[in-house]
DNA sequence: GCGCGTTGGCTAATAGCAGTAGCTTCTTGG
DNA sequence: CCAAGAAGCTACTGCTATTAGCCAACGCGC
């Protein structure tokens, strides 16, 4: 028989598929498997377990994120970054439903690639914060405000938290809004 | 043989019991089953299902945290309300690691009991934006980011999102503070 | 073009889970 | 006190992850 050509990228590429279209929760061994064209313990040659391609799975949406942050980022600063790196994540989120809670999970302290990703998304967000002058341990804690509002956000819509009908562009927009004087005023 | 004597909430208590001390992810029926001394396809009689159980905890949770939330808000007003409820929000939420994540399932439309809990929750925040004199949709907005505030933060927290060892009571205090801030300013 | 080691597949099997079918026995209302 | 419903049970199906051990394909040196 033929081999399949498998290999670690392409076992998480398959799983990235399935979770783009039916959801973190649908990734399984099995259905990686049969979508690969392979019988269930072959995957083994190329990931530990199953486990362990959740992981990669994460290290691959958070490193697309903090791309899509830093990308926002780029060249803007005040109101002006923080609505646009507020504006990215949601989005990003929203049109990858089935990444973003992957995202979530704590970064594999062995896989430097990982955790470079998630520094990098958290340092975005830190460099916005230059521009309202704030800085050292305050920036900790401004940083956590922003990604507390931000993921609280986008995982409640995400779940359907919003029960009612109200524009829900509409309150993000007002949190950006609302992120903004919060940050003026945070010295 | 003698009865176990079960019931549908003893049932659930055994689950609460099982998330309480392992987590919502350890909750399974084998594991209530065992528990309460029985075979697990005995629960079937008091409970549809795994889903239909973890509804029921949720609905508890979802109980518990509002009374914890309206409690607090009680007799208070303006900041001093906000502090309150974002104070036992968290708490609630720290003192109770597997029935936190419970909460945030969207409630049964047909357990009446799980729907006036969540809206009893939302409507504690609802009031509490009374004082600010924000009402309307505008209140739909901001309840929509107080509770964005308080999920992410709690949620980041709970999954071990902060990596950097600053202070996390700290990073809270300014949050609670950065959210009164945003309120004043509301309209 | 030939051997050989490495590697990537496979089948078979174990163990844990949810859920169903159908039987039995306890309990209780009339 | 007895009939029927409720609450257990065993046996079974089918899905999952994971391990063990086998075998064939591929690539490299000759």
């Amino acid at each position: 028989m033929p081999r399949a050509g498998l290999s670690t990228q392409a076992v998480v590429d398959v799983a990235l598929e399935i979770v783009d279209e039916h959801g973190l929760g649908a990734l399984t061994l099995a259905a990686v498997a049969q979508r690969a064209g392979v019988a269930p313990p072959s995957l083994y040659k190329h990931v530990r377990s199953l486990d362990a391609l959740l992981q990669k799975v994460s290290a691959a949406a958070t490193e697309e994120l903090a791309g899509a942050l830093s990308h926002a980022a780029a060249g803007r600063s005040g109101l002006d970054a923080i609505r646009a790196v507020a504006l990215a994540y949601r989005r990003w989120a929203l049109e990858r439903p089935g990444r973003y809670p992957a995202t979530q999970r704590v970064p594999d302290p062995s896989d430097p690639d990982h955790v470079a990703a998630a520094e990098r998304a958290v340092y975005t967000v830190f460099a916005v914060l230059h521009a309202y002058d704030i800085a050292g341990d305050d920036a900790v804690d401004a940083t956590r405000f922003v990604r507390s509002a931000l993921h609280g956000f986008v995982s409640l819509e995400g779940s359907g938290g919003f029960g009612l009908p109200q524009d829900v562009d509409r309150s993000f927009d007002r949190l950006v809004s609302s992120l903004d004087v919060a940050l003026r005023a945070w010295r």
